[in-house]
DNA sequence: CGGCATCCCTGTGGATACTG
DNA sequence: CAGTATCCACAGGGATGCCG
């Protein structure tokens, strides 16, 4: 057994961290650019559903950690490019690993549910 | 290259299910009960931080999710254990991985931030 | 096009009090 | 002890408008 990490403090900096590769929109951020590297509003297309605030700011945060590159070109009109950083294709990799077994795990979680539903209907 | 679940949606119920398992509270509940069952007030003071309400809509969460099973013993004053399915238990390790890959990376975390920051001040 | 600023609303989640 | 119920504050996050 590795040593444990003290994610237990509220306030401990890798809970941080660990919130911004698994919120809602970095985990989808960080899925996307599995693939290969995206303008903003191409990101924004592929993703679905997200607002320009919240991609702007997900993606400044990624950046600050060191998650992801933006390359912005200095062109008109502008252009910028987001890519993983090395750092960031192994969380992309380690959060993609999780979504995929768990969408995996998907009728099985189904299927708790409903008994656990009918458990308490009866 | 295994095919893409598609966690793009916001309504995918896989999202749902991953946001669960990496939720403030739930990965705590998932990373303590690796070790051992716990009870509801020994897991309370375990994670620390965390309120009852908070903890007892984890815990049902996650045990309709059938990520973890709830024994509550018929006994004055009550008692119930809280433990690992096995579903859950893959689920804790996974999400543990991740846990313990993003505190490995913290130096290079800071360093990044560190970086980033300094670049907008100069 | 790729942001940033502002406004505003909803929902998360904490504190407290009560129950079986 | 192990919850439920209620209230409420605050921040996450959406919509809109403006700028380089």
């Amino acid at each position: 057994m590795t040593e444990a990490p003290n994610v237990n403090r509220a306030t401990c900096p890798s809970r941080i961290v660990l919130e911004h590769v698994t919120s809602r929109w970095g985990l989808l951020v960080l899925a996307a650019l599995r693939e290969r590297s995206f303008r903003f509003s191409e990101l924004r297309r592929e993703i679905g559903g997200v607002s320009e605030k919240m991609l702007a700011q997900t993606l400044q945060t990624l950046e600050r950690d060191g998650f992801l590159l933006r390359d912005a070109k200095p062109v008109i009109p502008p252009r910028v490019d987001y890519s993983l950083t090395v750092m960031g294709r192994e969380a992309a990799d380690q959060v993609w690993a999780l979504a995929h077994w768990v969408e995996r795990q998907l009728p099985a979680v189904v299927e708790a549910r409903e008994s656990y539903d009918g458990a308490r209907v009866s």
